[in-house]
DNA sequence: TATGAATGAGTCTTCATTCAT
DNA sequence: CATGAATGAAGACTCATTCAT
């Protein structure tokens, strides 16, 4: 890794919670230089504007948690298993929910309207992938009779997230982890009755 | 109603969708003055400040969100219509949740973190509040066996926001209303089973 | 006294203060309504703008002091006992030095330079006045033998002043009585020696 | 010097006479952009705010007149001279006192009151200075026998003082060399009474 | 005459960004 | 590559003033 790739590196690790909690609009490139010690001609440096260190530290993010859950899943030998380890994964995230301010790709979605694009887009293409992993792992399930044939892997797939993301967001508003509990435990039947 | 109050709700009217879509730092004063065709100065006349305007918009959409969904609600008879109004209601919000920009509480939890405690408060209040009236409809069910007994109401109440609340979030992302269908009717499921 | 001379007289007095604590340019018409409780078109009314209350309010507090020493002095039989009248007084000032912010003369000759010149001449033209008036009581003194034939009317007259001035504005800057009353001892040493 | 010290300095000098005859409330930040031809940011860049700006010009003439009065003085042999020096010095300074607006410390003192606190402290600060540098030549001429034994070294300190800061104020309001010229002689008397 | 409401120029300050060194 | 310093547009907010009622 270059010089340069790895001080683009160390902006975006430093500034990624930053992002989270103020949003790209609330976020200033005085937080981020406070963030890195670094000054705002190094960051220039390493990234054309602020839109472009929030799109990396976007697809930072992102590549962090697909990795995470890829890695987690391939460890459970059941397609079942696999969607629980959702539920059973999150209940250890409400602390980071409450200190690093909830799911970067929602957060992102719901600010970055109009404003940009880039971002949005980003944040779309990334949640229909997803998706798209779990109505993958709901196929598989109803290929090896694990689940019902009636299931419909769309549905399941966008209710399991929504339950997800809800809870996510419910959490961060209340600050209680019980009500994280309470809503992965819903999610928990929701794939037991798959 | 005085002049200033006129104004007041003439600028919370039209400041409100604004305030939606961008989010309170996305949004400017200068947002405020085109949008209501006012002078900075006519708005300071009306309000303390941004954070004041911020706050009243919320609270004008919270009693709108609130008065429509009493209302609705109680045209309903049986418990199990009055929470399956929620899935019938929201599948007509498509294009608000589209041009209006999502729903205002949640937007509201997920922005206004520790920069703007008093708003967030104020999100958090009206979370529980809408929560709680769920809690008392199922409650309600279950005394008069409208409901399983063994029904939790608080799990199954905050399992219903998710959803709700999940699903106007991944519809805003994606644009598109089958998400929204799809969730809704995953919402019914869980209603008809209570 | 009509009801427009009434108000007029209402807003001098009330603001008179606050002018002199904070200056022309430090106090908002805000500030005077705050004082008033008028509203700021009420003061519109009667003033033509702010710089007119400030000259009324300049030409109050004049006319007070004016109104106040003349009396003080008419009341001594010889030049010297009236002289002596200053130092006298201004020792029950102390307190008034610190709540109300020092000498009104020299507090808008120091304010008010180009910026407000007809301000500044109403104080050029009220100081040159009291200085006329001490100047008058000295000449008089040498007419009739109390000073000596060789005393310098005006320059005794600047130097009363400058001790009087200088003791107010030391005073103000250091709030300790024990300022005034050694300068004012000076003053009084400087009188009984003319 | 760095860059930034030099244009720190350039600011503080420029702007100086400006704060000293427009007052802190008067000067306004477009006047320091305007008297420096630097951009608003440039200052911002330099100086924490407007009240940081103003704080470093009192400093710097305060360290101007010190440094400058010391020089002088030093330069005195018997401690009747050092005093004299006072209204020697003075008189060249009429036309300083037309065009930059009378004493830094005593128009501090008199504007900067309950809001600018800090301000006023320093100007309190620096005028005790002052005074205790002038008891201290007071004290050391009467060791020596230069100056009666009997004389009151704090009461005649202010005395010289009142009558120097008076002169100044009387010379900036009257706008004639005369009054300076007067109110000094009278000074000359008074230190060659000590 | 007094009020409430509005105006718009002006306030101080922060922003993202650039560029010579 | 990184820095320090500068830019100028835009930020939120206050000002003195006006005017219909």
């Amino acid at each position: 890794m270059s010089k340069a790739e790895q001080t683009r590196s160390f902006i975006i690790e430093k500034t990624s919670p930053i992002f989270n909690m103020k949003g790209f609009a609330g976020t200033s490139m005085q937080d981020l230089t406070d963030a890195t010690g670094l000054t705002k001609g190094s960051i220039y440096g390493n990234f054309k504007n602020k839109d472009d260190v929030a799109l990396e530290v976007f697809k930072y993010n992102r590549d962090k948690m697909t990795a995470f859950f890829s890695s987690e899943i391939s460890k459970k030998r059941t397609n079942r298993e696999k969607l629980l380890a959702y539920p059973e994964l999150y209940i250890n995230f409400f602390s980071k929910i409450i200190t690093e301010g909830g799911c970067p790709i929602m957060n992102t979605a719901i600010e970055a309207d109009d404003t940009h694009p880039q971002l949005k887009e980003a944040a779309r293409k990334a949640f229909i992938n997803w998706k798209e992993s779990i109505v993958a792992i709901i196929e598989a399930g109803k290929e090896n009779n694990e689940f019902k044939a009636t299931t419909n892997a769309e549905e399941n797939a966008l209710a399991i997230l929504s339950l997800i993301e809800g809870a996510v967001m419910i959490t961060k508003l209340t600050g209680k982890i019980d009500s994280l509990k309470l809503i992965l435990n819903t999610l928990k039947k929701l794939i037991n009755d798959l």
